[in-house]
DNA sequence: TATTAAATGATAACCATTATCATTATAAGG
DNA sequence: CCTTATAATGATAATGGTTATCATTTAATA
């Protein structure tokens, strides 16, 4: 699919790290901050475009764009999403999905992604 | 849950057709534009707010954030899409996802919205 | 018809993201 | 090691969708 040859970088991996040990569905914002911290000379545009092709080469999920921004996932088993419209605040959901995607693939659609999420109030919120 | 009265306009009307008689889960831009064709002072800012008003009250759906702009669905039923990620059409799914949202409920989130979306390569693109 | 509050539309502002590009760092071979 | 080729970085400008502001207009109600 790709014939581009990835180099591996310092940046890349404090990016990649940053999104797991923040553990928060981040944002490339967060992501940014979080790497700045230990490595300030980390530039937006790093972040923004290593988000972005680890997403593609499947290293990270993009999960969907929330209030604005996007944001992504390192946990790359079948998942769902509940983000919370007071907090903002998104939170894993477990659960199967097969059969929608069975769905989807007998309409003919070649599938490459998914995107799954609810909204509303949290436990925390209501 | 709201108080505000809303009143009936002229450009509310055609901005509300418009996403019905378009049926393509139309962005601002395409609203904007179809509107304009037979209310040229139509304003940017009207549609964005009535789309946005709209899908809070439930007239519209909001289904999502694709390829940078706001997607709206005059579908009010169950049903989910998929995207072609390279002409871009939004197409429609239908199937049963209450289980999905039983999941969710079962982790205490009062759920108030719902976007479910698969991506990919659709039939003509493949 | 007068009053009141919401709606409009022009415009500026916002903000996440992307493009540009000179510089730097990595990988691979000699 | 040293060289070379090329991907990656980071500063910055530019982009583009969306929202905020505000004076003016319009709809609803009495």
């Amino acid at each position: 699919m790709k014939n581009t040859k990835l180099k591996n970088t310092v940046q890349r991996q404090l990016i990649y790290n940053a999104v797991k040990e923040l553990n928060v569905h981040a944002s490339a914002e967060q992501v940014f901050e979080y790497v700045a911290l230990k490595h300030p000379s980390i530039g937006k545009a790093t972040v923004y475009r290593n988000l972005r092709q680890m997403a593609q080469n499947g290293q990270l999920v993009y999960i969907g764009d929330f209030y604005g921004c996007a944001r992504y996932d390192h946990h790359l088993h079948p998942h769902y999403h509940f983000v919370c419209d007071k907090c903002r605040t998104v939170f894993d959901v477990e659960g199967d999905f097969s059969h929608l995607l069975s769905d989807v693939q007998s309409d003919n659609f070649k599938v490459a992604g998914c995107n799954i999420s609810f909204s509303g109030l949290c436990k925390n919120c209501t």
